[in-house]
DNA sequence: TTGAAAGCGCTAACAT
DNA sequence: ATGTTAGCGCTTTCAA
């Protein structure tokens, strides 16, 4: 690898000029200056490396991106998103790690980021806690969580960037009943964070709202104890299954997300029932890949390009600098997708099924 | 952050002393400097600057990934499976960028890795030229390309860690001939790489052992126009409606991955087909999510965390030293898993659903 | 308009 | 057993 040493030599220049000419500072020099060095560094392939670059300013290119699987479609595409944005706006590069919700990968992600000299970094964890990403935030790092609130009326360091969990589930939910449901159920699994706590209460709003609090339930479906990429999905099949056995059951179920929807369906068709004739799903997430299922997923469209896309401004933007204005910004859903596991109901009997 | 000159001189002593205990040349020193040492380190949270390291040593744990794209559940699969065994076996990190099968993006993912001073680098392409990872094979990079057989008589200093595609394509469609099926497809994408024909001679291979040769036939979907994670599915998808309209249509499809599997099945039941009863399908891949749809997919298990393991492996060990022995390594398939997309016939007439 | 030189944080001879 | 020092490749004052 040719050095900027190399290129002064060959240019006949010393290695200052031909930084500046790397650094955009063609002003200071003879046209005639500039070319030779040009060509010199054409000549010789010269890029110059990055960290030593690096090492003398403090700044690298890079942003991390902390996930908990990115065999998780719906990380997949967040990443791929995040990638994109901040490849063509910023021209940085992904540095990317997955946690399988464990805290201690996550602090040592940190660390390893602060080590390579990354300042920025976008978090996706399940974890309640946020202390860590405060403790990275306090040794200078610009982070950038999603799918969180800040805490209210708690100064922090941390860019939220977060769809409207409320609102998606206000929609999925209101698409049942004006599909004319009137058992409605929840189902997530066990563990409180801010974003299914957000969609419960917009379920359960969308259910008051139409007179059906009583029926309307919230089932949890357990915990994610050791974590695997389908587990999210086999909470949701014990739920399905659980439902097709059980009595009295919901006619419609929104769940927490995709990945769960297909979970709950594949349940219930193993108890036996019909989807959606026995049973209508809708998820919130809006993945492509869940629209080649039978029936394909009714969904609520989350606007992930421009969440990366925010996520990644957020995270450039925030310079040592940063002030202490709350940095928060929630994205409206894109809209429900309607595709077929939904069944319209007849107003009065749960029973007839309309449309499939 | 503090740096190694801080820790020497709260420990009191040289920064050579503090270097040597962090690259464990302990034996050199008293027992108590030591201790005084990691004291301070301890004291002061120092962590090496890995950049400062790596200009000096020339090496940073740092693993490229190049992938099509990370939205791709397969691919997101793989890309986790190789970030745990570089994490785990290593201690590296992964930088990692899509390339939406575009050259200059691969080739400038190449660049940007120089630069940083990556020198280990896995690739997934399905571009057909390999030349660029030729070159940044020369330029010092330890390549591994996934997916790829060797070109055989060429030396080369790109690893080769592939599926037995073959031996896979082979497994699928002896599946469908177990099962009673006589008339057999393969769907496939215009674009001819290796793997793909690999995948069409052990299907062709399998229908000629059966004596299917006249029936067998390859249907290409047409070419991958612009890149989107949905296209390998809406090929698929056509080609499912297109058999649907036709007269005269198989009654087993062995797809080119399990996506294509899926949009195949989708595309058949646009056009009023029932799978499996009219149509059965066998995915090659795994993926865990197509097990969550109706029917669950039938298809060919990859060894995906043997092969990111053999990766991994493969681009650390390939120092400069690297020898110009042949580096192919060849994956058997786990085997096929039986799920649901696949109807047995009865042997005479392709008609009868017996299972479902 | 150009060059000399200090220094970013660390490693590894080479001294002592 | 421990310290001194010369760089790794680059940026950036400060001089010329």
């Amino acid at each position: 690898m040719a050095t900027i040493q190399d290129v002064a030599q060959r240019a006949g220049v010393s290695v200052s000029t031909v930084s500046n000419v790397l650094n955009g500072r063609t002003d200071r020099m003879r046209r005639e200056t500039l070319e030779r060095v040009e060509a010199a560094i054409r000549a010789l392939q010269f890029t110059p490396n990055k960290l030593a670059q690096q090492l003398k300013t403090g700044h690298t290119p890079l942003l991390g991106l902390l996930v908990p699987s990115m065999a998780n479609p719906m990380y997949g595409h967040i990443a791929r998103e995040v990638e994109a944005a901040a490849q063509e706006h910023y021209g940085h590069r992904l540095l990317i790690g997955s946690t399988y919700r464990d805290r201690d990968k996550e602090a040592s992600f940190f660390d390893d980021l602060l080590a390579h000299g990354v300042r920025k970094v976008i978090v996706i964890s399940s974890l309640s806690d946020e202390g860590h990403f405060e403790a990275a935030a306090a040794r200078g790092m610009a982070v950038v969580s999603y799918d969180r609130r800040a805490t209210p009326g708690r100064r922090t360091r941390v860019s939220h960037v977060t769809p409207d969990n409320f609102e998606a589930a206000r929609l999925a939910t209101q698409h049942l009943i004006d599909k004319g449901h009137r058992q409605l159920a929840f189902a997530t699994v066990a563990g409180m964070t801010m974003s299914r706590s957000a969609k419960i209460a917009g379920f359960q709003a969308a259910a008051d709202a139409a007179g059906l609090r009583k029926s309307a339930r919230v089932i949890d479906g357990g915990p994610l104890n050791e974590y695997g990429d389908s587990v999210i999905a086999d909470v949701g099949r014990s739920i399905g299954a659980k439902l097709a056995a059980g009595g009295a059951r919901p006619t419609g179920i929104v769940a927490l997300n995709d990945l769960m929807a297909m979970g709950v369906m594949a349940g219930a068709r193993d108890g036996g029932l019909q989807v959606p004739r026995d049973l209508s799903v809708v998820g919130i997430d809006g993945l492509f890949l869940f629209a080649l299922s039978d029936p394909p997923l009714t969904t609520v469209q989350l606007p992930v390009r421009e969440m990366a896309r925010a996520m990644v401004d957020e995270a450039m933007h925030r310079g040592p600098d940063a002030g202490s204005e709350e940095h928060e910004r929630v994205f409206a859903p894109d809209g429900l997708i309607e595709r077929g596991s939904v069944a319209a109901l007849s107003a009065r009997v749960a029973k007839t099924p309309v449309r499939r």
